[in-house]
DNA sequence: CGATATTTGATATGGTCCATAACAATTATC
DNA sequence: GATAATTGTTATGGACCATATCAAATATCG
């Protein structure tokens, strides 16, 4: 397993696609050294997974460059705006993401005016995350851009019923492997 | 997306296990602010995504643990061994790995005597890259390892027709997502 | 009550992985 | 034979992940 990661912020870094080790000719008839042989890697779960995440996150990021939105920023949004009124360590670990490390994300998050931390009055410790007016219709249009331009061509590409066994059976992995 | 890496070399480093935001608790009947809602976070393919393959990494790690190969250090080993003779260039372009980023990679598995450099006669520039005869013994024990202790556990909870189905979709997203 | 322990958000820090630029040695091209 | 391209390499910076530690606030318990 490896495969770099690529296509970061909005623009398409070259980085080393994959399965095309040299250059990319077009079939000219020239010595042209062989493809290399996959053999049993593209038998390993961990590698196509792994491929596949990478692809995914890609196609996810060039989805919401006009809103300029992570994978990660999005899960945060979304279980925000699911469970409003929740602190920071509710949140980040039920994304399995360390409270020292969530800090950072929140503050670019507050910064854009996406979501707001509040004291609490129970319990002056802790930050309740909501949604800004603001935060809420970006939101909004980042589903429907998903729903449109990302989770739409995963149809067109394994249809429906496919695409929904997927889902199930990548949620079994991750909750029961 | 997000959740975090977990469990790297050999040991299980606690972490954030999402989905148990609050302690590991038996259902004792105390105040207990209820878990939170992941909403359509469980339907984002780029969520479960990353999910499944953290887990399937970090259960590949374990299954390696007596042999200290990461999932990128064993792909690189089958690659050298189906495609013997190939230079650096090629073995990691092929893999998405940047050449500078697999030099390194290459240090530590000649140091370990798993596979070795060797200087092309035809094109001096070039290191031809071959297993030694540890690395071979090494990857056929790995590759034991993998088949009984990893991919097998994949059979147990999807069964066998889904476990390729799975594979297929996988790399249908790969290459042409 | 008050001492101690725990929790929350935060900072600092180190590790790993990924990406780009630049370089010397070698080879290809013209 | 001068110039361009390729190979392995180093240096470097960024993104992400993990741990230790801290102050403030709260919980716990004698």
């Amino acid at each position: 397993m490896t495969v770099s990661k690529s296509a970061e912020k909005t623009a398409e870094k070259s980085s080393e696609k994959p399965a095309d080790a040299a250059k990319g000719r077009k079939d000219a008839g020239e010595p042209q050294a062989e493809a290399l042989q996959l053999g049993e890697l593209s038998e390993q779960l961990g590698y196509v997974l792994k491929r596949a995440q990478l692809k995914v996150f890609e196609n996810f990021l060039r989805c919401m460059a006009s809103l300029q939105l992570t994978p990660a920023q999005f899960s945060v949004l979304l279980l925000v705006e699911k469970n409003p009124g929740r602190n920071q360590t509710e949140i980040a670990s039920t994304l399995g993401i360390l409270r020292p490390n969530f800090v950072a994300m929140l503050d670019n998050l507050e910064s854009r005016d996406l979501c707001a931390r509040i004291r609490s009055t129970n319990d002056r410790r802790s930050h309740i995350l909501v949604l800004t007016d603001k935060g809420k219709a970006v939101l909004a249009r980042a589903k429907k851009l998903v729903a449109t331009k990302h989770e739409a061509r995963l149809n067109d590409l394994l249809g429906q019923a496919n695409r929904e066994a997927l889902i199930e059976m990548l949620s079994k992995i991750a909750n029961e492997f």
